[in-house]
DNA sequence: GGATTTATCTTGACAGTGGTAAGTTATCAT
DNA sequence: ATGATAACTTACCACTGTCAAGATAAATCC
């Protein structure tokens, strides 16, 4: 499909997928535009033809991470029957496993933050983990409902992120052990459990 | 103290101050070593002849953010008698109210992630987070008190980070009142208990 | 006190960056 | 086939970080 000469066939994707390596080699600040388009073998201006800008290329990665991680999410969501634990782990595995699209979702002062695309991708993916929150609330038996998946949620984004950062010491283990430990903090309990928060509540913007 | 002319006075307090503020305008990924200069008042090389480069710069930064913090932890942790919703609170009260600082922290792909002195401070400050989660790890009766602890820096790390990224929803209250409910998800039952993990635990690096 | 060393800051240059404008080439309707 | 449109290139601008060389002030030494 993609073609030699003039015209590329998929720049878009070409260009995600040098974006994706680096951002693991340099790190989501230090990506250059025009290193991405000598990666993709295109000039240095081609890019602007399919992204506004610099900002909008890492919106639109920004926007297929959280799709891949909405489905990762459901998919968690239900073959576990809705265990927190698995949607903290699945949460956890997609930081890790797609470090590159976790990177730019978290770095707003990247993105165009009001970007349509963005903020329904966003919004779709936080309302699916809440759901999966909901049942570590149930089992924090927490009078404070809401504070619990706030918590929740809270739990797993940190632990991803400070294991992305490096702050957490090798000798705590392998991440995705860790990670099944660390989530079974609050959803221990509530393996059987069915959620008592009306999911909603979840989904108000 | 800060003199008119050719030798400022004191260039590297100006250039950490201007930083601050050029973080809170652009963010830590859009810093501009000339920028500074120019707030500072001073000519685009000057800096060099403080920091070594503007990784440097950044790096001393954050060095002071994580001293910052540690007093920050260190005084919570005291006048509240080790309980670990207050030394959360003041985590996330930090992340607030010492934006600029924390978010270069936790930018280590802008930092010179070996300098002795960054390592130092970081070591020191989340060994006495650690402490200060301890108190969470007995609370919630759990049989894994390290993935507790982990947890717990998890949850107020994540919820500070999530809350600077815009990532929760202003309808769940004032950043300060959730950040006490969250924390009190796992820190509700420890309030008048003593550690049962051994701080010894907690210094290993 | 005067000369010399040292720290601090400036000026000027270099390659590399994001973004824009104008031109070129291929694809796609009709 | 022919026009219109999308994809891409070349050329340019202001800006960046870093380096080298020079200028100035302060500190040190005698």
């Amino acid at each position: 499909m993609a073609r030699s000469s003039y015209h590329h066939g998929d720049l878009r994707r070409a260009l995600f997928d040098a974006l994706a390596d680096a951002v693991l080699e340099v790190g989501p600040a230090a990506i250059s535009l025009r290193d991405l388009a000598r990666r993709a073998g295109v000039s240095h201006a081609a890019p602007a033809h399919h992204f506004s800008d610099k900002r909008g290329l890492l919106t639109a990665f920004a926007v297929e991470g959280y799709d891949q991680l909405d489905r990762a999410l459901t998919t968690a969501f239900a073959s576990s029957g809705g265990d927190f634990t698995e949607v903290g782990v699945a949460y956890v595995h997609f930081a890790l496993e797609h470090r590159a699209h976790f990177e730019v979702m978290f770095r707003p002062e990247l993105l165009r933050r009001d970007d349509p695309a963005l903020l329904e991708a966003s919004r779709r993916s936080s309302m699916h983990l809440l759901a999966g929150t909901a049942t570590a609330a149930a089992a924090a038996q927490s009078a404070d409902g809401e504070a619990a998946m706030i918590g929740a949620w809270s739990l797993v984004h940190g632990l991803a992120t400070l294991m992305l950062g490096g702050n957490i010491p090798p000798e705590y283990g392998p991440p995705e052990a860790l990670a099944r430990r660390v989530a079974r903090v609050l959803g221990r309990a509530g393996e059987a459990r069915t959620p008592e928060i009306p999911l909603s509540r979840v989904s108000e913007t």
